[in-house]
RNA sequence: GCCGGCGUGGCGCAACUGGCAGCGCAUCCGACUUGUAAUCGGAAGGUUAGGGGUUCGAGUCCCCUCGCCGGCUCCA
């Protein structure tokens, strides 16, 4: 029996250890119940891991990104084990763990009921109790066919193994050495068994939390035109309490979610009878909207875009030009046939002639750089339009405001010359960051989407194209990340992504620089030399859609907007109703001064009217009672609860302007 | 578009296995005139999403349509 050294590194401390031959890893972290699998080289294995000479053992934690991968994989083999001990004749898909938990694909004959779900989780609960070992054990290819020959997508999975496709699903298989892994119960015998690359926890019973969340459909292998299986979603943390906070921060998404305060706050709504996904504003959203525009606007002025308006509705032909119709007349929403005329036989005399509502500004703009002929002198172009555009998106995918069929681009086309590229798209970028947190975001990251497979255009304008998207963003110093092949067709871009208040990422800003359009329109300029040359172009979205941003913006501050932004800003509350007149007199002050002030008159009691401006999440309210009247002040309060009494009148207006101008959010 | 769930006054909800559609908030009217998150009393408001069917009888069971929700696919 012979021993050898190895390196034991946790958390970031080494140590040296002496070990048998044969020594498995759990036995390095035995009273180490953090420690969920480890890492060797630079691969994942199990606990179950014989020591070799010289290794080096890094140990996993439950609380790491991979720790939590593990925990949360393992945790759909148990609902796996669970699904079939109940549902023997479901067949396995996959059971990947994903962003705060997994999920595992089932073919059964009957979608799973509410029902079900308790009792898959109790069964789950079970098998978690009975502290079964994960036990992995490698097979050749035709002993795994053999051992699933009952499971038609695992055989699936183990054909595809090493075939090209392999790396765009979610195979499991990966590596060129299958694995099985066997569920072992107390007395030795195999439970359950999937095919799996691992690795997994050492036992069920170091699962310290999960919950089964929600079933639904889903396309074997994400292909709609699979059958649909059925998910089971869950979520699994390293202990009780981090499941009850993940818990929590989705209540508060909840809470926070637009459409239940678009309807709390009486902001907007989606009538049924206009259709999904088209919203009308209410005066209060209305007010909140244009605050929002006119800043934007007042931005743009500044940072020399000039504004143009273009019609909502088109004829069929500038779509075929801009290739629209040849390329997404799915998404567009059906044409209105007009014009056509008939003689009295039925014949038609004169074609008719079909206009598509818009769903793209582009080709509006272009034609508005196309009017006349150009000069390198009037370059760069911005164009600029908050343009509403609709879009035929399928009925299921429609969600509020953030994914809408009728919506508002705040939409640039910017025509330059080659050489204006690079510094147009740098400043670009810094305009829209800065204006993104003038609106009070302040966490950015960016997505470079690069070449997809089907393009047009030449591959030399796409290089030259993205290094100039990239320089910008080395420029900007917004962190971001290469997207290959995720470009739209026509154009490689950068997508911006914020934080919100609860941490979730939204995309907002697009920056395009289009390799299409200034051909597909024959777009010329005239250069200093008298030559035509192509202008490039570059589209860019800076709130995307001014619906989706306010929506993001609702649920970002949950509804409490800074108050540049609330539709209310200021609600003044007479205590009784003598005091009425002089809280009339000072909304009156701050009217004039700009400021979005209600006098609260109704015949209630004051602390009823306080509760209310409270709920409707307005940031300040002017109380005023005897003892203020007399002295010519106010009880300023804030939406915080925090209170300033007595305050002098001049002093509430100039405290009020002052937030309102600096757009802080006090 | 696909799979599943849901649809009761403006909003949030109730109505046992089929048996008189009800509550709270909001609204309107009246009284009260109050010092920092809900004053009291009264009234009005519903073809139970729409249509068809089963039944003596349907909010409840069945079918179709519309809409919404959760996912999948999609998002130029």
């Amino acid at each position: 029996m012979s021993e050898f050294h190895v390196t034991v590194v946790r958390a970031g401390e080494s140590a040296e250890r002496t070990v048998r031959t044969g020594t498995k890893a759990w036995e390095l972290f035995a009273d180490d119940p953090d420690v969920v699998a480890a890492e060797v080289g630079d691969q994942l294995v199990d606990l179950s891991y014989k020591l070799g000479a010289g290794d080096v053992i890094t140990a996993v934690l439950i609380g790491s990104g991979e720790g939590l991968a593990i925990l949360r994989h393992s945790t759909a083999h148990v609902a796996a084990q669970a699904v079939q001990q109940l549902f023997p004749d479901a067949k396995l898909g996959i059971g990947p763990p994903i962003e705060d938990g997994f999920y595992y694909d089932f073919d059964v004959a009957e979608p799973f009921k509410p029902d079900d779900v308790e009792r898959i989780q109790s069964q789950m609960r079970r098998i978690v109790k009975e502290n079964q070992q994960f036990s992995r054990r490698e097979v050749s290819d035709d002993e795994a066919r053999r051992e699933l020959s009952d499971e038609p997508y695992k055989l699936e999975l183990i054909d595809l193994k090493g075939s090209s496709h392999s790396d765009d699903t979610e195979v499991e298989v990966g590596a060129d050495q299958l694995t099985i892994y066997d569920n072992v119960t107390r007395d030795g015998s195999v439970a359950w068994k999937d095919l799996c690359r691992g690795p997994h926890l050492p036992t069920t019973r170091r699962i310290p939390a999960f919950k089964l969340m929600r079933t639904a459909a889903a396309y074997w292998r994400g292909d709609d035109k699979n059958k649909q299986l059925q998910r089971l979603y869950g979520t699994a943390w390293p202990s009780k309490e981090d499941l009850d906070t993940h818990l929590e921060q989705l209540a508060e998404a909840e809470r926070r979610d637009h459409r239940r305060l678009g309807v709390e706050l009486d902001l907007f709504s989606f009538p049924a009878e206009i259709g999904p996904g088209l919203a009308v504003f209410h005066p209060k959203g209305g007010v909140l909207r244009k605050a929002m525009e006119d800043y934007a606007r007042m931005r743009h002025e500044q940072g020399g875009y000039e504004f143009v308006y273009t019609p909502h509705i088109s004829k069929e032909q500038l779509f075929q030009t801009s290739g629209h119709l040849e390329w997404y007349a799915d998404g567009m929403y059906p044409p209105m046939h007009l014009d056509e005329e008939r003689d009295s036989e039925g014949n038609i005399r004169k074609p008719g002639q079909n206009y598509y509502p818009k769903p793209m500004n582009c080709p509006m703009h272009i034609l508005v750089f196309k009017a006349r002929a150009r000069s390198y002198r009037e370059l760069p172009l911005r164009l600029f339009e908050f343009g509403t555009v609709y879009r035929y998106e399928m009925s299921g995918v429609v969600h509020g405001l953030t994914r809408a069929r009728g919506f508002t681009q705040d939409d640039s086309h910017i025509f330059c010359t080659p050489d204006q590229l690079a510094g147009e798209l740098a400043s670009l970028l810094t305009f829209v960051i800065e204006l993104l947190r003038d609106y009070g975001l302040e966490e950015f990251s960016a997505d470079l989407s690069t070449r997809p497979d089907n393009f047009v255009g030449d591959p030399v304008d796409w290089d030259i194209a993205e290094a100039a998207l990239e320089n910008a963003l080395q420029k900007s110093g917004v962190e971001y990340a290469v997207a290959e092949g995720e470009g739209a067709f026509y154009a490689p871009k950068i997508d911006v992504h914020v934080k919100d208040a609860i941490g979730r990422r939204w995309q907002l800003s697009t920056l395009q620089v289009d390799l299409q359009f200034p051909d597909r329109f024959d777009l010329t300029y005239q250069t200093a030399a008298g030559t035509r040359e192509r202008p490039y172009m570059i589209h860019r979205a800076l709130f995307g859609s001014i619906e989706r941003f306010l929506g993001i913006l609702v649920e970002h501050y949950a509804g409490a907007f800074p108050p540049w932004l609330a539709p209310v800003q200021v609600v003044a509350i007479p205590i009784a109703e003598r005091h009425g007149a002089y809280l009339n007199q000072l909304a009156e002050r701050l009217r004039s001064r700009g400021i979005r002030v209600e006098v609260d008159d109704s015949d209630e009691r004051m602390q009823k009217k306080i509760r209310t401006a409270q709920l409707q999440k307005v940031p300040y309210m002017l109380i005023a009672g005897d003892r203020d009247v007399e002295q010519g002040a106010v009880s300023f309060r804030y939406r915080s609860g925090e209170q300033d009494n007595g305050i002098g009148v001049d002093e509430a207006v100039d405290r009020i302007v002052k937030a309102v101008e600096s757009r802080t959010n006090v």
